[in-house]
DNA sequence: TAGGTTCGTGTACATTATACACACTGCTAG
DNA sequence: CTAGCAGTGTGTATAATGTACACGAACCTA
Protein backbone atom coordinates (compact mmCIF):
# COMPACT_ATOMS: atom_id res chain seq x y z
CA UNK A 1 0.00 0.00 0.00
CA UNK A 2 2.12 2.98 -0.92
CA UNK A 3 2.09 6.56 0.58
CA UNK A 4 2.10 9.91 -1.71
CA UNK A 5 3.30 13.26 -1.01
CA UNK A 6 3.64 16.52 -3.23
CA UNK A 7 6.80 16.87 -2.36
CA UNK A 8 9.94 14.59 -1.31
CA UNK A 9 10.12 13.19 2.18
CA UNK A 10 13.21 11.89 4.21
CA UNK A 11 12.63 8.30 5.80
CA UNK A 12 13.41 8.36 9.54
CA UNK A 13 14.79 6.25 11.92
CA UNK A 14 16.17 6.16 15.52
CA UNK A 15 19.41 4.78 16.83
CA UNK A 16 20.59 3.99 20.24
CA UNK A 17 23.12 3.97 21.64
CA UNK A 18 23.26 2.07 24.73
CA UNK A 19 25.82 2.59 27.55
CA UNK A 20 27.07 -0.03 30.24
CA UNK A 21 29.27 0.27 32.71
CA UNK A 22 31.53 -3.19 33.94
CA UNK A 23 33.09 -2.52 37.65
CA UNK A 24 34.88 -5.55 37.79
CA UNK A 25 37.49 -4.81 35.36
CA UNK A 26 36.49 -1.07 34.87
CA UNK A 27 35.17 -1.17 31.36
CA UNK A 28 32.52 1.15 29.76
CA UNK A 29 30.53 -1.20 27.07
CA UNK A 30 28.47 -0.47 23.95
CA UNK A 31 25.53 -2.69 22.69
CA UNK A 32 25.69 -3.33 19.14
CA UNK A 33 23.82 -6.03 16.95
CA UNK A 34 25.10 -7.51 13.67
CA UNK A 35 22.72 -6.77 10.79
CA UNK A 36 21.35 -9.25 8.95
CA UNK A 37 20.20 -7.73 5.82
CA UNK A 38 21.49 -5.32 3.52
CA UNK A 39 23.26 -2.56 3.29
CA UNK A 40 25.88 -2.96 5.78
CA UNK A 41 25.03 -6.80 5.94
CA UNK A 42 27.24 -8.92 8.96
CA UNK A 43 28.41 -5.41 9.93
CA UNK A 44 27.83 -4.21 13.74
CA UNK A 45 25.95 -1.30 13.90
CA UNK A 46 24.06 0.88 16.86
CA UNK A 47 20.44 -0.58 17.69
CA UNK A 48 17.55 1.17 15.93
CA UNK A 49 15.08 1.43 13.09
CA UNK A 50 12.01 3.28 11.39
CA UNK A 51 9.64 5.28 13.15
CA UNK A 52 6.13 3.90 13.35
CA UNK A 53 3.24 7.14 12.00
CA UNK A 54 1.68 7.17 14.96
CA UNK A 55 4.33 6.85 17.25
CA UNK A 56 6.59 9.18 19.39
CA UNK A 57 9.94 9.15 18.62
CA UNK A 58 11.19 8.85 22.08
CA UNK A 59 8.40 5.88 22.02
CA UNK A 60 10.17 4.76 19.07
CA UNK A 61 13.89 4.34 20.50
CA UNK A 62 12.18 2.63 23.22
CA UNK A 63 10.56 0.10 21.97
CA UNK A 64 13.89 -0.63 19.72
CA UNK A 65 15.66 -0.76 22.75
CA UNK A 66 13.29 -2.81 24.51
CA UNK A 67 13.18 -5.22 21.12
CA UNK A 68 16.91 -5.92 22.10
CA UNK A 69 17.44 -5.76 25.77
CA UNK A 70 13.75 -6.56 27.14
CA UNK A 71 14.30 -3.91 29.40
CA UNK A 72 11.81 -0.89 30.57
CA UNK A 73 12.26 2.02 32.66
CA UNK A 74 15.58 2.73 30.42
CA UNK A 75 17.02 5.78 31.18
CA UNK A 76 17.00 7.59 27.70
CA UNK A 77 17.79 10.88 25.97
CA UNK A 78 18.34 12.59 23.11
CA UNK A 79 21.76 12.81 21.93
CA UNK A 80 21.37 14.82 17.92
CA UNK A 81 19.73 14.34 15.25
CA UNK A 82 22.13 13.16 11.59
CA UNK A 83 20.96 13.44 8.39
CA UNK A 84 23.40 14.24 5.98
CA UNK A 85 22.41 13.42 2.83
CA UNK A 86 24.23 10.46 1.60
CA UNK A 87 24.57 8.79 5.20
CA UNK A 88 22.60 5.58 4.10
CA UNK A 89 23.02 4.45 1.07
CA UNK A 90 19.46 3.61 0.27
CA UNK A 91 18.50 7.34 -0.16
CA UNK A 92 17.64 10.64 2.30
CA UNK A 93 17.58 8.84 5.70
CA UNK A 94 17.70 11.21 8.95
CA UNK A 95 18.36 9.34 12.11
CA UNK A 96 17.24 10.49 15.68
CA UNK A 97 20.24 9.31 17.89
CA UNK A 98 19.52 8.51 21.29
CA UNK A 99 21.62 7.36 24.32
CA UNK A 100 20.65 4.50 27.35
CA UNK A 101 21.93 4.10 30.15
CA UNK A 102 21.61 0.95 31.97
CA UNK A 103 23.08 -1.27 34.96
CA UNK A 104 25.13 -4.59 33.15
CA UNK A 105 23.55 -6.79 35.57
CA UNK A 106 20.14 -6.33 34.20
CA UNK A 107 20.78 -6.56 30.93
CA UNK A 108 23.43 -9.59 30.46
CA UNK A 109 21.38 -11.42 28.02
CA UNK A 110 20.75 -9.31 25.49
CA UNK A 111 19.02 -11.06 22.51
CA UNK A 112 18.82 -10.57 18.97
CA UNK A 113 15.46 -9.04 17.38
CA UNK A 114 14.06 -10.06 14.43
CA UNK A 115 16.88 -7.47 12.23
CA UNK A 116 19.65 -8.69 14.09
CA UNK A 117 21.90 -11.87 13.24
CA UNK A 118 23.63 -11.25 16.89
CA UNK A 119 23.61 -9.06 19.82
CA UNK A 120 26.80 -7.74 21.66
CA UNK A 121 28.26 -5.98 24.43
CA UNK A 122 31.66 -4.53 23.14
CA UNK A 123 34.41 -2.30 25.07
CA UNK A 124 34.61 1.38 24.07
CA UNK A 125 38.05 0.53 23.22
CA UNK A 126 37.77 -2.12 21.28
CA UNK A 127 35.19 -1.22 18.74
CA UNK A 128 34.47 -3.24 15.30
CA UNK A 129 33.81 -1.01 12.58
CA UNK A 130 30.61 0.17 12.32
CA UNK A 131 27.81 0.69 9.56
CA UNK A 132 26.65 3.47 8.19
CA UNK A 133 28.15 6.50 10.53
CA UNK A 134 27.65 4.80 13.61
CA UNK A 135 31.49 5.31 14.48
CA UNK A 136 30.37 9.18 14.45
CA UNK A 137 27.21 8.98 16.36
CA UNK A 138 28.84 6.96 19.08
CA UNK A 139 31.51 9.42 19.45
CA UNK A 140 29.39 12.22 19.78
CA UNK A 141 27.50 9.67 22.84
CA UNK A 142 30.91 9.66 24.39
CA UNK A 143 31.21 12.73 23.94
CA UNK A 144 28.14 14.10 25.24
CA UNK A 145 28.66 11.17 27.95
CA UNK A 146 31.70 12.41 29.58
CA UNK A 147 30.42 16.17 29.39
CA UNK A 148 27.04 15.05 31.05
CA UNK A 149 29.01 13.07 33.78
CA UNK A 150 30.44 16.70 34.94
CA UNK A 151 26.91 18.63 36.10
CA UNK A 152 24.72 15.50 36.78
CA UNK A 153 25.05 12.30 38.18
CA UNK A 154 24.07 10.42 35.72
CA UNK A 155 27.01 7.81 36.29
CA UNK A 156 23.86 6.40 38.75
CA UNK A 157 22.16 5.07 35.68
CA UNK A 158 25.04 3.09 34.99
CA UNK A 159 25.02 0.91 38.02
CA UNK A 160 23.13 -1.46 40.10
CA UNK A 161 20.21 -0.13 42.92
CA UNK A 162 22.49 -1.09 45.55
CA UNK A 163 26.66 -0.26 45.09
CA UNK A 164 29.69 -0.06 46.57
CA UNK A 165 31.31 3.67 47.30
CA UNK A 166 34.31 2.06 45.43
CA UNK A 167 32.02 0.84 42.22
CA UNK A 168 31.20 4.28 42.05
CA UNK A 169 34.76 5.48 42.42
CA UNK A 170 35.50 2.87 39.55
CA UNK A 171 32.71 4.31 37.09
CA UNK A 172 33.72 8.16 37.39
CA UNK A 173 37.56 7.12 36.79
CA UNK A 174 36.18 5.15 33.86
CA UNK A 175 33.99 7.67 31.89
CA UNK A 176 36.23 10.72 32.50
CA UNK A 177 39.44 8.70 32.37
CA UNK A 178 41.49 10.06 35.36
CA UNK A 179 41.92 8.80 38.52
CA UNK A 180 40.39 9.87 41.61
CA UNK A 181 41.50 10.34 45.68
CA UNK A 182 39.35 8.10 47.03
CA UNK A 183 38.34 10.57 50.41
CA UNK A 184 38.54 13.24 48.63
CA UNK A 185 35.88 11.78 46.55
CA UNK A 186 33.59 10.17 49.18
CA UNK A 187 33.70 13.69 51.09
CA UNK A 188 32.22 15.20 48.15
CA UNK A 189 29.41 12.70 47.70
CA UNK A 190 29.12 13.24 51.36
CA UNK A 191 28.10 16.78 51.10
CA UNK A 192 26.24 16.01 47.91
CA UNK A 193 24.13 14.40 50.23
CA UNK A 194 22.63 12.42 47.41
CA UNK A 195 23.79 8.68 49.19
CA UNK A 196 21.56 6.62 51.39
CA UNK A 197 23.74 4.09 53.66
CA UNK A 198 21.97 0.99 53.45
CA UNK A 199 22.46 -1.76 55.99
CA UNK A 200 24.08 -4.68 53.31
CA UNK A 201 26.96 -5.23 52.20
CA UNK A 202 29.23 -6.81 49.34
CA UNK A 203 28.32 -10.75 49.02
CA UNK A 204 30.90 -13.65 48.16
CA UNK A 205 33.93 -10.94 47.57
CA UNK A 206 37.51 -12.67 48.23
CA UNK A 207 38.10 -9.39 50.92
CA UNK A 208 36.79 -7.37 53.26
CA UNK A 209 32.66 -6.79 51.86
CA UNK A 210 31.99 -2.96 51.10
CA UNK A 211 29.15 -1.14 52.29
CA UNK A 212 26.19 -0.89 49.57
CA UNK A 213 24.35 2.77 49.20
CA UNK A 214 21.75 3.75 47.30
CA UNK A 215 20.99 6.77 45.77
CA UNK A 216 18.15 9.20 46.77
CA UNK A 217 16.45 10.03 43.49
CA UNK A 218 14.37 12.73 45.21
CA UNK A 219 17.50 14.80 46.65
CA UNK A 220 19.13 14.55 42.92
CA UNK A 221 16.39 16.25 40.45
CA UNK A 222 16.20 19.14 43.32
CA UNK A 223 19.95 19.24 42.87
CA UNK A 224 19.38 19.00 39.08
CA UNK A 225 17.18 21.76 39.22
CA UNK A 226 18.91 24.06 41.27
CA UNK A 227 21.85 24.03 38.67
CA UNK A 228 23.94 22.23 41.00
CA UNK A 229 27.62 21.19 40.21
CA UNK A 230 28.08 17.54 40.05
CA UNK A 231 31.87 17.54 39.31
CA UNK A 232 33.43 15.15 41.34
CA UNK B 1 4.77 15.76 -9.29
CA UNK B 2 4.29 13.32 -6.50
CA UNK B 3 6.76 11.23 -4.62
CA UNK B 4 5.58 7.66 -3.61
CA UNK B 5 7.42 5.45 -0.42
CA UNK B 6 6.24 1.98 0.07
CA UNK B 7 5.58 3.42 4.20
CA UNK B 8 4.38 6.32 5.14
CA UNK B 9 7.04 9.06 6.27
CA UNK B 10 7.04 12.68 8.17
CA UNK B 11 7.83 15.67 7.16
CA UNK B 12 10.94 16.96 7.52
CA UNK B 13 11.37 20.60 9.11
CA UNK B 14 13.47 22.99 11.01
CA UNK B 15 12.62 25.90 13.71
CA UNK B 16 15.50 28.47 14.50
CA UNK B 17 15.74 29.88 17.88
CA UNK B 18 17.69 33.31 17.58
CA UNK B 19 18.89 35.03 20.34
CA UNK B 20 20.46 38.47 20.95
CA UNK B 21 21.17 40.60 23.53
CA UNK B 22 20.04 43.65 23.88
CA UNK B 23 22.74 45.46 26.29
CA UNK B 24 21.28 48.83 26.36
CA UNK B 25 18.03 47.18 28.64
CA UNK B 26 19.44 44.47 29.85
CA UNK B 27 16.86 42.20 27.57
CA UNK B 28 17.49 38.71 25.82
CA UNK B 29 15.78 38.96 22.72
CA UNK B 30 14.26 36.33 20.60
CA UNK B 31 13.67 36.90 16.47
CA UNK B 32 9.68 35.44 15.78
CA UNK B 33 8.20 35.62 12.25
CA UNK B 34 4.65 36.08 11.80
CA UNK B 35 2.92 33.59 9.87
CA UNK B 36 1.44 34.42 6.29
CA UNK B 37 -0.71 31.30 6.11
CA UNK B 38 -2.58 28.69 8.07
CA UNK B 39 -2.44 26.68 9.98
CA UNK B 40 -2.17 29.32 12.92
CA UNK B 41 -2.51 32.37 10.04
CA UNK B 42 -0.97 35.45 11.89
CA UNK B 43 0.24 33.87 14.94
CA UNK B 44 3.92 34.74 15.94
CA UNK B 45 6.33 31.47 15.00
CA UNK B 46 9.78 30.47 15.18
CA UNK B 47 10.99 31.28 11.88
CA UNK B 48 11.60 28.06 9.81
CA UNK B 49 10.21 25.62 7.22
CA UNK B 50 10.98 22.70 5.19
CA UNK B 51 14.25 21.02 4.64
CA UNK B 52 14.87 20.33 0.95
CA UNK B 53 15.91 16.55 -0.46
CA UNK B 54 19.85 17.15 -1.02
CA UNK B 55 20.54 19.49 1.68
CA UNK B 56 21.71 18.76 4.90
CA UNK B 57 19.94 19.68 8.15
CA UNK B 58 22.07 22.06 9.50
CA UNK B 59 21.92 23.81 6.04
CA UNK B 60 18.88 23.89 5.76
CA UNK B 61 18.71 26.25 9.08
CA UNK B 62 21.27 28.50 8.06
CA UNK B 63 18.93 28.82 4.65
CA UNK B 64 16.21 29.39 6.75
CA UNK B 65 18.20 31.98 8.77
CA UNK B 66 19.57 33.61 6.00
CA UNK B 67 16.11 34.40 4.83
CA UNK B 68 15.36 36.63 7.63
CA UNK B 69 18.50 38.01 9.00
CA UNK B 70 20.29 38.03 5.91
CA UNK B 71 23.36 37.31 7.88
CA UNK B 72 26.46 34.53 7.62
CA UNK B 73 28.83 33.11 10.05
CA UNK B 74 26.39 32.72 12.45
CA UNK B 75 26.75 30.56 15.79
CA UNK B 76 24.70 27.87 14.97
CA UNK B 77 24.08 24.65 17.13
CA UNK B 78 21.36 21.89 16.78
CA UNK B 79 18.96 21.78 20.06
CA UNK B 80 16.36 19.12 19.75
CA UNK B 81 14.08 17.27 17.60
CA UNK B 82 10.79 17.73 18.38
CA UNK B 83 8.52 14.70 16.54
CA UNK B 84 5.37 13.91 18.87
CA UNK B 85 2.36 13.04 16.55
CA UNK B 86 -0.23 15.78 16.52
CA UNK B 87 2.05 18.56 16.92
CA UNK B 88 0.98 20.02 13.30
CA UNK B 89 -2.33 20.01 12.40
CA UNK B 90 -1.15 19.15 8.85
CA UNK B 91 -0.31 15.44 9.78
CA UNK B 92 2.69 14.11 11.09
CA UNK B 93 5.95 16.61 10.92
CA UNK B 94 9.10 16.19 12.45
CA UNK B 95 10.94 19.30 13.73
CA UNK B 96 15.01 19.80 14.32
CA UNK B 97 15.15 22.87 16.39
CA UNK B 98 18.79 25.00 16.46
CA UNK B 99 19.15 28.04 17.99
CA UNK B 100 21.31 30.60 16.89
CA UNK B 101 23.33 32.96 18.56
CA UNK B 102 23.55 36.74 16.99
CA UNK B 103 24.86 40.15 18.05
CA UNK B 104 21.97 42.94 17.99
CA UNK B 105 23.91 45.34 16.25
CA UNK B 106 24.47 42.95 13.15
CA UNK B 107 20.63 42.45 12.68
CA UNK B 108 18.52 44.89 13.08
CA UNK B 109 16.68 45.15 10.31
CA UNK B 110 15.12 41.21 9.97
CA UNK B 111 13.45 41.13 6.64
CA UNK B 112 10.20 39.34 5.94
CA UNK B 113 10.95 36.26 3.97
CA UNK B 114 8.28 35.40 1.61
CA UNK B 115 6.41 32.90 4.29
CA UNK B 116 6.46 35.99 6.69
CA UNK B 117 4.03 38.90 7.09
CA UNK B 118 6.47 40.71 9.95
CA UNK B 119 9.69 39.85 11.78
CA UNK B 120 10.55 41.40 15.19
CA UNK B 121 12.54 41.13 17.60
CA UNK B 122 10.90 39.97 21.18
CA UNK B 123 12.07 39.99 24.50
CA UNK B 124 12.26 36.46 26.72
CA UNK B 125 9.92 37.82 28.87
CA UNK B 126 7.29 39.83 26.80
CA UNK B 127 6.51 37.05 24.46
CA UNK B 128 2.97 36.01 22.17
CA UNK B 129 1.81 32.72 22.32
CA UNK B 130 3.43 31.33 19.87
CA UNK B 131 2.33 28.77 17.29
CA UNK B 132 2.36 24.55 17.06
CA UNK B 133 4.48 23.94 19.86
CA UNK B 134 6.99 26.65 19.35
CA UNK B 135 6.34 27.60 23.59
CA UNK B 136 8.33 24.65 24.26
CA UNK B 137 10.69 24.83 21.65
CA UNK B 138 11.67 28.45 23.30
CA UNK B 139 11.84 26.81 26.63
CA UNK B 140 14.30 23.77 25.84
CA UNK B 141 16.77 26.74 23.88
CA UNK B 142 16.17 29.09 26.83
CA UNK B 143 17.26 25.94 29.02
CA UNK B 144 19.88 25.58 26.88
CA UNK B 145 21.31 28.55 26.29
CA UNK B 146 21.62 28.71 30.27
CA UNK B 147 23.39 25.96 30.92
CA UNK B 148 25.89 26.27 28.16
CA UNK B 149 26.77 29.42 29.10
CA UNK B 150 28.06 28.07 32.42
CA UNK B 151 30.68 25.48 30.93
CA UNK B 152 30.98 27.52 27.54
CA UNK B 153 31.13 31.20 27.24
CA UNK B 154 28.82 31.23 24.45
CA UNK B 155 28.36 34.36 25.86
CA UNK B 156 30.60 36.18 23.10
CA UNK B 157 28.58 35.32 20.42
CA UNK B 158 26.07 37.51 21.53
CA UNK B 159 28.20 40.55 21.79
CA UNK B 160 29.79 42.37 18.92
CA UNK B 161 33.62 41.94 17.92
CA UNK B 162 34.28 44.70 20.22
CA UNK B 163 32.56 45.03 23.98
CA UNK B 164 33.09 46.68 27.00
CA UNK B 165 33.54 44.57 30.15
CA UNK B 166 30.67 45.43 31.80
CA UNK B 167 28.40 44.78 28.83
CA UNK B 168 29.90 41.09 29.26
CA UNK B 169 29.09 41.44 32.74
CA UNK B 170 25.81 42.63 31.94
CA UNK B 171 24.89 39.31 29.52
CA UNK B 172 25.84 37.45 31.95
CA UNK B 173 23.42 38.71 34.41
CA UNK B 174 20.91 38.61 32.11
CA UNK B 175 21.02 35.17 30.91
CA UNK B 176 21.25 33.64 33.78
CA UNK B 177 19.46 35.75 36.24
CA UNK B 178 21.81 36.59 39.15
CA UNK B 179 23.95 39.95 40.35
CA UNK B 180 27.73 39.50 39.58
CA UNK B 181 30.42 41.07 41.49
CA UNK B 182 32.21 43.71 39.42
CA UNK B 183 35.60 42.91 40.95
CA UNK B 184 35.62 39.25 40.96
CA UNK B 185 33.77 38.88 37.61
CA UNK B 186 37.14 41.01 36.21
CA UNK B 187 38.98 38.80 38.15
CA UNK B 188 37.97 35.79 36.80
CA UNK B 189 38.07 36.67 33.82
CA UNK B 190 41.32 37.63 33.50
CA UNK B 191 42.56 34.42 35.10
CA UNK B 192 41.07 32.57 31.69
CA UNK B 193 43.21 34.92 29.70
CA UNK B 194 40.35 34.30 26.71
CA UNK B 195 40.07 38.60 26.56
CA UNK B 196 42.51 40.61 23.92
CA UNK B 197 42.58 44.32 25.09
CA UNK B 198 42.44 46.87 22.54
CA UNK B 199 43.04 50.53 22.56
CA UNK B 200 39.65 51.17 21.87
CA UNK B 201 36.93 53.04 23.87
CA UNK B 202 33.29 53.80 23.84
CA UNK B 203 32.37 56.39 21.57
CA UNK B 204 29.35 58.55 22.21
CA UNK B 205 28.48 57.78 26.46
CA UNK B 206 27.55 60.53 28.23
CA UNK B 207 30.13 59.60 30.46
CA UNK B 208 33.57 57.93 31.07
CA UNK B 209 34.53 55.63 28.17
CA UNK B 210 34.84 51.95 28.77
CA UNK B 211 38.04 50.18 27.13
CA UNK B 212 37.17 47.93 24.47
CA UNK B 213 38.14 44.17 24.62
CA UNK B 214 38.10 41.74 21.80
CA UNK B 215 37.61 38.11 22.67
CA UNK B 216 40.61 35.28 21.45
CA UNK B 217 38.66 32.27 19.97
CA UNK B 218 41.82 30.14 19.68
CA UNK B 219 42.69 30.24 23.77
CA UNK B 220 38.75 29.57 23.69
CA UNK B 221 38.93 26.52 21.59
CA UNK B 222 41.81 25.54 23.74
CA UNK B 223 39.79 25.91 26.80
CA UNK B 224 36.67 24.27 25.25
CA UNK B 225 38.38 21.13 24.16
CA UNK B 226 40.10 20.83 27.88
CA UNK B 227 37.04 20.65 29.16
CA UNK B 228 37.63 23.87 31.22
CA UNK B 229 34.82 25.27 33.68
CA UNK B 230 33.74 28.82 32.62
CA UNK B 231 31.63 29.42 35.37
CA UNK B 232 31.42 32.97 36.42
C1' DT C 1 32.68 74.19 37.35
C1' DA C 2 29.71 71.22 39.90
C1' DG C 3 27.30 67.18 39.59
C1' DG C 4 26.02 62.92 37.56
C1' DT C 5 27.30 58.40 35.75
C1' DT C 6 30.13 54.73 34.79
C1' DC C 7 35.00 53.01 34.90
C1' DG C 8 38.61 50.57 37.00
C1' DT C 9 41.11 48.69 40.71
C1' DG C 10 43.01 45.45 45.72
C1' DT C 11 42.73 43.17 50.09
C1' DA C 12 41.20 40.37 53.97
C1' DC C 13 38.56 36.44 55.10
C1' DA C 14 35.92 32.25 54.32
C1' DT C 15 35.38 28.26 51.79
C1' DT C 16 36.82 24.55 49.10
C1' DA C 17 40.26 21.51 46.88
C1' DT C 18 44.20 18.72 47.33
C1' DA C 19 47.73 15.66 48.98
C1' DC C 20 48.65 12.05 51.71
C1' DA C 21 48.97 6.78 55.04
C1' DC C 22 47.54 3.29 57.84
C1' DA C 23 44.81 0.15 60.65
C1' DC C 24 40.82 -2.94 59.90
C1' DT C 25 38.08 -6.81 57.85
C1' DG C 26 37.32 -11.08 55.82
C1' DC C 27 38.76 -14.46 52.89
C1' DT C 28 42.24 -17.91 51.08
C1' DA C 29 45.88 -21.01 50.88
C1' DG C 30 49.48 -23.46 52.94
C1' DC D 1 45.25 -21.95 62.60
C1' DT D 2 47.64 -18.33 60.93
C1' DA D 3 50.05 -15.52 57.55
C1' DG D 4 49.22 -12.82 54.02
C1' DC D 5 46.50 -10.79 50.45
C1' DA D 6 43.03 -7.51 48.69
C1' DG D 7 40.19 -4.10 49.35
C1' DT D 8 37.64 -1.04 52.99
C1' DG D 9 37.18 3.08 55.60
C1' DT D 10 38.74 7.11 57.85
C1' DG D 11 41.28 12.75 59.15
C1' DT D 12 44.31 16.57 58.88
C1' DA D 13 47.31 20.17 57.24
C1' DT D 14 48.21 23.19 53.36
C1' DA D 15 47.26 25.41 49.05
C1' DA D 16 44.06 27.41 45.99
C1' DT D 17 39.95 29.59 45.04
C1' DG D 18 35.76 32.23 45.94
C1' DT D 19 33.52 36.09 48.18
C1' DA D 20 32.54 40.45 50.17
C1' DC D 21 33.34 45.00 49.94
C1' DA D 22 34.41 51.03 48.58
C1' DC D 23 36.26 54.80 46.38
C1' DG D 24 38.93 57.91 43.39
C1' DA D 25 39.35 58.81 38.31
C1' DA D 26 37.43 59.94 33.83
C1' DC D 27 34.28 62.07 30.98
C1' DC D 28 30.13 64.26 29.79
C1' DT D 29 26.34 67.69 30.60
C1' DA D 30 24.02 71.53 32.17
Amino acid sequence: MPYTYEYPRPALTVDCIVFAFDPSNKSLKVLLIQRLADPFKDSWALPGGFVEMEEDIETAAKRELQEETSMENIYLEQLYTFGTPGRDPRGRVVSVAYYALIPLQKAQKPVAASDAKAVKWFAIDDLPPLAFDHDEILQVGLQRLRGKVRYQPIGFELLDEKFSLSDLQRLYETVLGVKLDKRNFRKKLAKMNVLIETDEYQQNVPHRAARLYRFDKEKYHQLVHDGFNFEL
